[in-house]
DNA sequence: CAGTACCA
DNA sequence: CCCT
């Protein structure tokens, strides 16, 4: 009957090159979030403030060869957390495994994710309606990874007025987007205050993502 | 508030 | 040439 109530949780084409695949990162659940809190250990999440000096709502870090970051110099990736001067933690095997897999389920065979991001939302953070445009391999896909509250993800089109479709994401959900839909826009409605077992109020994402073509790092 | 900008 |  839940079902019924909270649709069938089934693989979704959600647009062209867009594959929605509730669960399929659950069964990592727990491995996932004690992954992320050794990420966080050595890259505390924080909050980073855009270009026009505007401080995200959502806190972020990141593991992996590279890691994203912005300031009043612009958006764009690093090869080192500029708070620590270090190199981002490592990615863990299962959760590239994961992004691999899922990236292939997906219609994109061989993804290899160079960046992780880790993206914390309390309550009330949210994500504006953007695209993904700063890698320079836009032929890889992108994968985001969901855990902890439920959230609704936004997912648009190529134009920013494009109508958006609402994906409420589940803890273990996983949606990848590639192909024509590789620069659609998209975004997170504001975190409603609710609860998970395993984190409490937060809700976490991760973002797998090609920064470089095939030759570089 | 993830496009940081068209000299009107 | 978006108007968060």
């Amino acid at each position: 009957m839940d079902d019924l109530l909270s649709g069938l949780r089934m693989p979704e084409r959600v647009a062209p090159g867009a594959l929605f695949l509730p669960g399929y990162a659950a069964s990592i659940e727990r491995e996932a979030l004690r992954g992320i809190a050794a990420i966080c250990a050595l890259a505390p999440p924080h909050h980073l403030l855009t270009p026009g000096g505007r401080r995200l709502s959502v806190a972020m870090t990141g593991c992996g060869a590279f890691g994203w970051h912005s300031d009043r110099a612009g958006y764009r990736y690093v090869s080192r957390d500029p708070v620590s001067g270090r190199p981002w933690p490592a990615m863990p095997r299962s959760w590239r495994d994961l992004a691999r897999e899922a990236a292939e389920r997906a219609g994109y065979p061989g993804f290899e994710p160079q960046s992780c991001l880790v993206n914390r939302y309390d309550t009330g953070a949210r994500m504006g309606l953007h695209r993904d445009c700063d890698e320079d391999d836009l032929t890889s896909p992108v994968v985001s990874v969901s855990f902890g509250v439920t959230a609704a993800f936004l997912f648009g089109g190529a134009e920013r007025h494009d109508p958006v479709r609402k994906l409420a994401v589940e803890s273990g959900d996983v949606l990848v987007w590639g192909g024509p839909s590789r620069l659609a826009y998209h975004g997170v409605a504001p975190l409603p205050r609710r609860t998970h077992s395993l984190t409490g109020p937060l809700r976490w994402n991760l973002t797998f993502r090609r920064v470089t073509h095939r030759q570089g790092p």
